[in-house]
RNA sequence: GGCCCCGUCGUCUAGCCUGGUCCAGGACUCCAGGUUUUCAUCCUGGCAACGCGGGUUCAAAUCCCGCCGGGGUCACCA
């Protein structure tokens, strides 16, 4: 067999959803797996609706997850196009859309149709009266020369005619699928502003670039029958198809790029008082937004919001999980395991669930894809990134964190150099599952001496009790950290277990005392790191103020 | 509503095609115990599912039918 070429088209109108960059990802491993090729077209036939800001926000997302392709648009290091198939913006392939039409129109499989958009919306209102579906069919007395002549200068809309015959779809997933004649209307294929319709474009290009395997979600299965019927009148080979299942929420609705705006808008509503000016948005466009559920808002004044008051935003796009700290290989991990599975088991019987793109891109195959939906498991994918971020050295996870912190938290830079991330880096590895949980097992550093507020329970049970109580044996031990030297980990724990050991004392009865004056509780990483992060200076002083401040009890 | 797709633990799934090896295996979550200077990591163990009803068969999660349930789609959006 020839080596398949398959592709992904999105339409530039917003970011990269979750179920898109799996649709993107199996397409690029399906080809890299035989040595066939990805092509990457921009679908930008909505003249409304698209934008180039879009489409680069694609190509990015598509990037970082290091999902590259072979033919499209030249950019991050991926695309060109050396097969000459090019260009990959539909709207920049008219001319060749036009001919196809003609050839259509010459034959009689297209006609020209004059209806207007109110016509048929009453058409569609009385069908439905009657519990039909309205089903669009070139009349009876159809003139074709008339109607030729007539669209010279009259304002119309191509329309396919739709052969009367059930059309047999097969599917490398679902398998055969056949719908029905009197189910498949007469569609349009250009629009009255001359542009082609996504039916139409799909068709022309998937065959002008090649495409021997489309693979897309099952919400296209019902276009599918119309595009093969197409592609019959147009004389081009029928692809195969694979209609991937498709990826829900976790309470089972769609995911969808609005459920964002869902979730604020449901708030705001809750708090009541929320006007334009919160969401840094005109007051008419905010108005607009909450009365009309298809309108969205920009996503960073759907974050002002978010954080003002207080509501987790759903994670749908692949920016929101690069936002919140997840690794690309961990986010392609996870959205592989969606609806496919290697069928393989590891030495000791388990499933192989965790691998990387190489290995995907050698076992995929959609005989291993199944039909039913799947819910996104957030806890699942937090679950693989904590186990990449445990595993990964130490560099590579402050050169990472950096690297995140450059885009979403850049005044965590200017806190932490390299050196202290790097001494960090351990301590937090295993106890931030998300790049943007990494600075919450040392929050003490941030904290400002003076005004650490000590938890009463840790205060009662570590510094009160005991004999000697904690509080004095903090005050015992602030002697030791004056004199240990460098002032590492590795010396300070010595420190800590000779002295302990010295006054046949369990470890706990010292260090827990230790974490309440250095951090106001009893949580903190191991002393040795936490004390060295902190630096000798800062240790002494918030022994010193915890022996004062405790002392009063 | 018409058409189309789907239905195994809470979730992702293995098993189904080629019926017995499945009183259904793994992963995530959760729970319990252990290691540990706290937390975390790590280790051990546990809870938990074949939607329902009929068939076919010596035998059904696996094959057939019906029902129920979920979803998709019905645009001059893609």
């Amino acid at each position: 067999m020839n080596p398949p070429i398959t592709r992904f088209a999105p339409s530039p109108t917003g970011h990269l959803h979750i179920g898109g960059a799996r649709t993107a990802l199996f397409c690029a491993a399906y080809a890299r797996g035989r040595n066939g090729r990805f092509v990457l077209r921009i679908e930008d036939t909505d003249q409304k609706r698209s934008s180039d800001a879009a489409a680069a926000g694609i190509l990015d997302d598509l990037a970082w997850l290091g999902i590259c392709w072979d033919d499209g648009p030249e950019a991050l290091g991926c695309g060109g196009d050396p097969r000459g198939v090019g260009p990959f913006y539909q709207s920049q392939r008219r001319a060749l859309y036009d001919d196809c039409f003609q050839t259509l129109l010459e034959a009689e499989l297209a006609y020209p149709a004059f209806d207007s958009p109110e016509q048929l919306l009453a058409r569609r209102k009385e069908a439905e009266k009657r519990k039909q579906t309205f089903i669009y069919r070139q009349s009876e007395n159809y003139d074709h020369a008339e109607a030729l002549e007539r669209a010279r200068s009259e304002p119309h809309v191509l329309r396919f005619k739709m052969p009367s015959e059930p059309i047999t779809v097969h599917d490398e997933i679902l398998g055969e699928v056949t719908f029905a004649y009197e189910e498949l209307d007469d569609l349009v294929i250009r629009k009255r502003d001359g542009f082609p319709t996504y039916h139409f474009a799909v068709v022309v290009d998937d065959e002008a670039m090649g495409v021997t395997h489309v693979v897309r979600g099952q919400e296209h299965l019902n276009n599918t029958p119309r595009h093969v019927a197409l592609m019959q009148a147009l004389g081009y080979r029928v692809p195969r198809f694979a209609h991937l299942p498709l990826i829900f929420n976790p309470d089972g609705s769609k995911m969808s790029k609005r459920d964002k705006d869902k979730a604020v808008r449901v708030a705001v509503r809750a708090a009541g008082n929320i006007t334009g000016a919160d969401a840094g948005v005109d007051e008419e466009v905010f108005a607009r937004w909450m009365k009309d559920k298809t309108v969205q808002l920009p996503q960073e004044n759907l974050l002002v919001l978010s954080k003002k008051l207080g509501v987790d935003l759903p994670e749908i796009d692949v920016e929101d999980f690069r936002r919140a700290g997840y690794l690309p290989e961990a986010v392609v991990n996870t959205i592989a395991l969606l609806g496919w599975n290697p069928g393989e088991k590891d030495e000791q019987g388990r499933d192989i669930e965790r691998f990387d793109r190489a290995y995907l891109d050698r076992h995929f195959s959609f005989d291993r894809v199944g039909k039913s939906a799947s819910k996104f498991d957030r806890d699942k994918l937090r679950a693989f990134n904590f186990d990449r971020i445990k595993a990964m050295p130490a560099a590579e996870f402050v050169s990472r964190w950096r690297q995140w912190c450059s885009r979403y938290d850049s005044d965590l830079l200017t806190k932490l150099d390299e050196q202290a991330m790097l001494m960090l880096a351990p301590a937090i590895q295993q106890r931030a599952a998300t790049l943007a949980e990494a600075k919450g097992p040392v929050s003490f550093l941030f904290m400002d001496t003076g005004s650490i507020e000590y938890d009463e329970k840790a205060v009662r049970k570590h510094v009160l009790k005991g004999d000697p109580t904690g509080l004095e044996l903090l005050r015992e031990f602030a002697d030791v950290l004056h004199r240990v030297d460098p002032f590492e980990p590795g010396t300070i724990e010595s420190a800590l277990a000779s002295f302990c050991e010295a006054r046949e004392i369990k470890m706990g009865r010292l260090a827990q005392p230790i974490r309440v004056a250095l951090t106001g509780g009893a949580v903190s990483p191991p002393l040795g790191i936490t004390c060295a992060s902190l630096g000798r200076e800062l240790v002494l002083s918030r022994v010193e103020r915890c022996l004062a401040e405790l002392s009063k009890h």
